[in-house]
Formats: structure tokens, C-alpha cells, sequence
DNA sequence: CAGTGGTCTAGACCACTTA
DNA sequence: AAGTGGTCTAGACCACTGA
């Protein structure tokens, strides 16, 4: 008879020890910019090879967790406009032309947590949430009306803010004010008819064809930190996808 | 002053070997299911180290175009239902459900190819397509109409099939019988008013939104082999995509 | 049991960055 | 010149597969 369990029994050293630094990414200890020690460094204070030190390392830069840089050392990723634009904007002009959209902040408000926000950022019954609607440009043309959730305890004093104070790159507010990095994100993609809102908006008769992306966006511990509800004009724009 | 080029002037080992590996895929030398030599072999064979040629394999596998198996060993990666399903197949049900649709062939004839059709394909002026239209239910319910083009020269004796005996998952065909091996795809997706002809064959009021897929297929040596246009009714299934 | 890929180590050297 | 990550090698051992 073999064990019970199914359970592989066997862990490799490598991914223990990046477990042990994704706990050090969650908890804070390594925040986003953050230098790391270097390979030697590292290895001698798990008391593993430089070699199995590096294979945790380049797991979690996989993961875009850090970066590395030849020469320098090794980074926890932050957010810029630019990791925002290539890993977590996948709308493009139809020429192919790839830019981050100017954002206009609409409006502002906390309030209860729907059924539907509690069930997507996993909150308990009575929690409260902040709502942030924004209408963003292309080329200075409206094409992308979005709202954003977030737990309103995870993001203390958020609603107090000054509208023209948010940046265009949310995410960045989130890792840098209130220690929220944004590590992945599930979309969903789905065709609606736009409501007489999105049409006023978007300079769209009712009923036009809207692509709307639906984005559950994840911390380090991959519990989630954001909903964001995006409807987009996709006459001139579309959502680009590369399988490999 | 420096050398004038800004290219790198220097390739890793294994990357070279990775991209004589390369050539012997899209060259067939290896073929789709084939088991490919040893690891210690390999390295013999191309004069480097095993953990070098290990790289070069590991690399090809992280593009999945081969497969490796502790115990068994590496082999070429083969389409199967599997591989169609979580790879190349993202509409989802809206409860997360994910199954493979059924195929019903609506039409399969032989064209010059338009403008768009050269141009998604790189196909000289002049060149004959192939497209074929097919209705695809989930749950026995229609809910994507797309049209498939591919190069005529690419797929001799296509056309003449029967309409019956093209499989669910083409992309085994390509591979089995044409030795046209799907590598890669790049897709773009939009929210377009359903046409009369996609209202008909969806049950849909025309105009209705419908989430538009447009994907290019591509070989081992990155070109076109197949483009799809894909127009799926999404009020009960949606794209997934995940953002690591 | 032999053969495969997977892990782990140790050390040498290379390319890049900064001072 | 010193320090970083990146490459390459060689060898030992482990986990998995199938005869």
C-alpha cells in the first residue's frame, strides 16, 4: 500500500525557497522598487546553491514579480505607465498603434458592497466599497467608459480624495499610497448593447455593439484587490490577444 | 567609439541551439508527436553540454512546442481536443464552464483570395483560398458562426473533402495531413451588430451585439497559416483571458 | 532494472553597470 | 576595478516510466 495521499510528496528546493520570497513580496518585507540582495547573498541565507537560488529568482520574474537587470541586481516589479500599458492594456487602435488612454474621473463615492462586489473582491456581508468612475480618451476621443471597485478597508481615505489627484495609472496609487500591488488579473470579454449612459458618453446610439472587459485584478497572494468594468467603443479599437 | 551596429554582437549558446532546434521543427525534421533524442544525445549531437541543450529544450517547451515528460522523454507537441480546448479555445460559459463546441461545416469552397485574405495570409496577388464557414454549439445550442481561410497551395485536395469528415478540431488536420502544425496565434477581438446572415444562424435579432475573434495562425517559422473570423453570440459565454 | 527528464551543487568565465 | 546577473560546464543524485 503507498501513501494515501496523492499529494506529490516531494517539493523541489527551488520552489520552497520561492515560496518563501513571494511570502516576503506579500507580507510587505520586499515592497515594489525594492532592491534584493544579491544571488550570493540570497542563496547563503536560505543556506541553498547559488544555482537554486537563481531558479527561484527567475520563477518569480517569470511571474513579472521581479525583474532583473544585468549588471545592477534583481527588483521587485513596480508599476509604471509602461508595465501598464504592455502587460495590463490590451487595447489597441485598429492600425496597430498601442497607447495608454488619457482618464477623466467622473465620479467618486463610497457606499455598501453589492452582492456582486462581494462575491468578485471576496468581501464579507456589510462591507463597504469605493466606486471610481472614469471615462478615458484616445487620440482625445472618448472610447472607454469604466467603473473600478475597491474594498473601502483596503484603501483607507481613497474616497476623500481630490478627483484631478488620481493618476492615469490607478495601479500605481494602489502599490505606492496604499500598499496594494497589483501582481495578475483574470478578464473576461464579453459583447454588449451600450445603455443610454454608455451612449451619451461614448457619442454611441443605445443599443450599439460595446466590447466590454470585465478584470478581477489580484495582489501577490492572489486574493483580489480590484473589479473593473470597462466598456469600450470598439469601432476603431480592439482587444489584442497574443497565444503562444 | 564603439562598433557602429546596436545589435547584440552576441548570442547565448543555447539560444543558437535552440534555434537549430527550431529549424529542424519547421522543416518537419521533426514532426508533431515525434520523440526527439536524449538529452545527453541531443548535447553530443550539437557539441554542447547537457544543461546547455536542456536550456534550448526547456525554452522550446515554455513556447509549447514540445512537451517533455519526466521518465518518458521529450516530444513534439501534438494537437489534441486537450490542447485545442485550453490553448487556442477561450470562450468560456459564464458560470466557468469550459468545453470544446461542436462543428457543424456549412460550406467549403475554393476562392481567389481578396485583399484582406492576402494580406492576413501573405499571399501574392493571384493566390487561391479555401474558406470554410462552420456553426459551432455549445450544449447543443448555436452560438458561433466563423469562417476559416487558409492558402489553397497550402491544402492541396482540401476543397474536395467531404464536409462530414473535417474534424472538430481542424488544427489536427492541418497538422496530420498537411503537415501545417499550429505554433502560435495572435487574436483580436471586438463587439460588432450582428448581419443577417449571423442573426439567422444564431436566433439573434440582427444588430445584436456579438463578440468578433479574429485570429491569425501561425507555423513554427512564425507564418500565417490559417485566418479565422469567429462571431460569437456572449450573453451566456464570454472570452477568458488570464493576465500572469 | 535501465533510461528518461528533474534537481542540486560547485566553479569558471562572460557581459553589463557603476564608480 | 568591483559587483551584478547570465552562461556554460561537469557530475551526482532523485523521481518517474515502462519493460
Amino acid at each position: 500500500m503507498n501513501e494515501p495521499e496523492q499529494a506529490p510528496g516531494f517539493r523541489p528546493l527551488y520552489a520552497q525557497i520561492k515560496d518563501l520570497m513571494l511570502g516576503r513580496l506579500a507580507s510587505g518585507h520586499w515592497r515594489p522598487g525594492d532592491l534584493l540582495p544579491s544571488e550570493p547573498k540570497l542563496a547563503t541565507e536560505f543556506g541553498v546553491s547559488q544555482g537554486t537560488a537563481r531558479k527561484a529568482l527567475d520563477a518569480l520574474a517569470d511571474m513579472h514579480l521581479l525583474v532583473r537587470r544585468q549588471g545592477k541586481g534583481t527588483y521587485v516589479t513596480a508599476h509604471t505607465p509602461d508595465r501598464a500599458l504592455f502587460h495590463f492594456f490590451h487595447l489597441v487602435r485598429n492600425d496597430g498603434a498601442h497607447q495608454l488612454p488619457d482618464s477623466r474621473v467622473l465620479g467618486l463615492r463610497e457606499g455598501q458592497a453589492s452582492p456582486a462586489e462581494r462575491e468578485h473582491l471576496d468581501l464579507p456581508a456589510g462591507s463597504s466599497v469605493i466606486r471610481i468612475d472614469r471615462l478615458r480618451s484616445l487620440d482625445g476621443v472618448p472610447v472607454l467608459c469604466e467603473r473600478l471597485v475597491v474594498s473601502a478597508e483596503m484603501f483607507p481615505g481613497l474616497a476623500d480624495r481630490d478627483l484631478e489627484a488620481l493618476p492615469n495609472t490607478i495601479y500605481e496609487l494602489y502599490e505606492r499610497e496604499f500598499h496594494a500591488p497589483i501582481a495578475s488579473a483574470v478578464e473576461r470579454i464579453s459583447a454588449i448593447p451600450a445603455d443610454a449612459e454608455d451612449a451619451r458618453l461614448l457619442g454611441l446610439a443605445p443599443g450599439s455593439p460595446l466590447l466590454q472587459v470585465d478584470r478581477v485584478a489580484l495582489g501577490h497572494d492572489a486574493r483580489p484587490v480590484e473589479w473593473r468594468v470597462s466598456r469600450c467603443d470598439s469601432r476603431n479599437h480592439h482587444y489584442l490577444n497574443e497565444l503562444r
